[in-house]
DNA sequence: CAAACATACGAAAACGTTTTAGTTAGTTTC
DNA sequence: GAAACTAACTAAAACGTTTTCGTATGTTTG
């Protein structure tokens, strides 16, 4: 690879005015710096990021930290798409993306240790437990981070807007005319929290009762607790006429119950899921479903913190909320068009 | 930050016997090392990666070229996989890894440039149009590469064992009775030429014919393009009674075809599909399939990889294959027991 | 006892940049 | 025509390591 000094040498000018020269510094002649990046191109010439960070203390680089243990980091469609978006916006913006972890090699390292040893600029965390001690010494750094999902005092944060999201897919099984309405929800998390207030705040503007054994809880992503929770839904003395389920994925899992049971979706049970994953909604009947703009999420956070690593002073945290949209689907029967209030 | 003169000073020593003292250096009294080593725990200490990788021009960071264009990268469950286990293996043998793409920034730059700029030791590649002239360079520099299901002259190859894979396949649903086995395969690439020959070799020892119209191309992973294949394979005057679809999510294709024609799995026809996706292994009827150990490859590459770069002389360029796994299923009905041969 | 050898350490150069603080030469200004 | 500017460049230090080649002791040898 060429080097600054070679191209230097080869322009007759010495190594500190190619930097320039490269870097558009001002007091460069206009035809100098033509020459040079000339030369340059005609070299193949590409700065060492290693020797450029050591100089800069800047490695266009972004910390990216996804679940650590566990399997479903990358198998959820929506942190895959995440991630996917995410990359691809700080690809534009200039930088790379490096993953974070616990340990490399025999090295056990903090979060934190291991962004500084990469001197990542910047980064984004989701999918994790935000309980965690490690994952709170980073947010409390003073490395520029943004969360997914979470919010902390202080900094940037991007959301699926839950409550919204919950709001009009309650709001429109209700419009169906479903009164009986069973939600089986995530474990106790930020996200599930705000998905329960939107579940409360449509039924109780419709005056909708909801019995104690309409919300249950089943772990995220995974069908067969949802089954359980499903059969416990469907032996009800008065069972739901349509089920939430905590995530398409899940809702796999009750239609496996349902189907056991011999009844029909949406003939006999209505269903809902919540994520917008492609293969639900390519499986018959689509169901029906709130879509989570993960693409946008991943944009949004990949903007907004290179935007507060390049301008420190004026970037102030915020928070940012993205809509999902809903998917009607086939899964949720008409009972009776009801009168939109 | 601490620095090693940091270190230094507190131990009244000088900086190169701290390098040496946490490098294993054998010049270093035993106190010495000792003493700096414990200095170093307590300050904090971890090495500055830039300033290491510029002077041994290693970075411990491995390029990952998977998808550049294009959606489907990390949203196939089989790359999703085998980015997490590599990643994970990565990380154990003391490895980061780095995205590969074409440009950073408003810079353009290829695959290898993008490689050298950030010097990665070593590039694994997947899922990626092995014909473009820009992977091609970079399978043809001098950087250590392994590659996914693709086998280049002196280059090392991680495969899924598609022959066996195929053979297995297609043996079993032979092995149920099944004569008229149609094949709906992904587009002429290495791994589709693969699972070719396992289909043939089955069939050409059983004496089991193979109508041309039983072969029939669609696009992997695209439901819509083997929704249509298999609307062809229903429509003909003798149709197959079992279809074998490129890949588990082009399966939901045929099975809205079917359903749609009002025909029933596997009482109507029966069905198989290939990867092993955790939904097609949810959702009733399982669908008999061949599972590729996505994980077993990301692992294998990864080792690879770093052995290839650590032992540049011993190691020299294999290929190793993966061997899968049937996944019966209830998809492919008995017909008869063929006696086995 | 001189020569040879070990042992434990340090000085200094080097990796490829960036950036500060000059330095030169030419041009205004009064 | 000296003083003050300006434009265009360069020297050199610095970033934090690694590594080569010394050097200063002390210990064996023959």
């Amino acid at each position: 690879m060429a080097t600054l000094r070679q191209i230097a040498q080869k322009c007759g000018v010495s190594a500190s005015t190619v930097s320039k020269a490269l870097n558009g510094y001002s007091d460069i002649s206009w035809e100098t710096i033509s020459l040079v990046k000339k030369t340059a191109e005609e070299m193949g010439y590409f700065p060492n990021a290693a020797a450029r960070s050591l100089k800069t203390n800047k490695t266009n680089n972004l910390g990216v930290l996804f679940i650590d243990d566990m399997q479903s980091g990358l198998a959820h469609e929506y942190f895959s798409a995440l991630l996917e978006s995410f990359k691809a916006k700080a690809e534009v913006l200039g930088y790379d993306i490096t993953f974070i972890s616990r340990n490399l090699g025999n090295r056990r390292m903090s979060y934190l240790e291991h962004c500084r040893y990469r001197k990542c600029d910047g980064v984004v965390i989701a999918c994790v437990d935000f309980e965690d001690s490690q994952v709170r010494e980073l947010i409390n750094s003073d490395i520029p981070v943004v969360t997914i999902d979470h919010v902390f005092n202080g900094r940037t944060a991007i959301l699926s807007d839950n409550v919204k999201g919950m709001t009009d897919l309650v709001s429109y099984i209700a419009g169906q005319g479903h009164t009986k309405i069973a939600f089986i929800h995530g474990e106790d998390t930020a996200v599930t929290r705000k998905r329960l207030a939107g579940f409360h705040k449509v039924l109780g503007e419709k005056r909708i009762g909801i019995p104690k054994e309409y919300l249950i809880a089943a772990r995220y992503h995974d069908p067969a607790s949802s089954r359980k929770a499903t059969q416990a839904l469907l032996k009800l003395r008065d069972p739901p006429s349509c089920i939430i389920y905590p995530d398409d994925f899940s809702f796999i899992g009750g239609m496996n119950e349902i189907d056991a049971q011999g009844m029909k979706i949406p003939g006999d049970i209505s269903v809902a899921g919540y994520d917008g994953q492609t293969m639900c909604q390519t499986i018959r009947p689509h169901l029906t479903t709130l879509r989570q703009d993960s693409r946008g999420l991943g944009i949004a956070a990949a903007e907004s913190l290179v935007k507060s690593i390049e301008n420190p002073v004026t970037d102030t945290p915020h928070i940012i909320t993205i809509p999902g949209e809903l998917l009607p689907g086939d899964t949720v029967k008409i009972l009776q068009k009801a009168n939109y209030t």
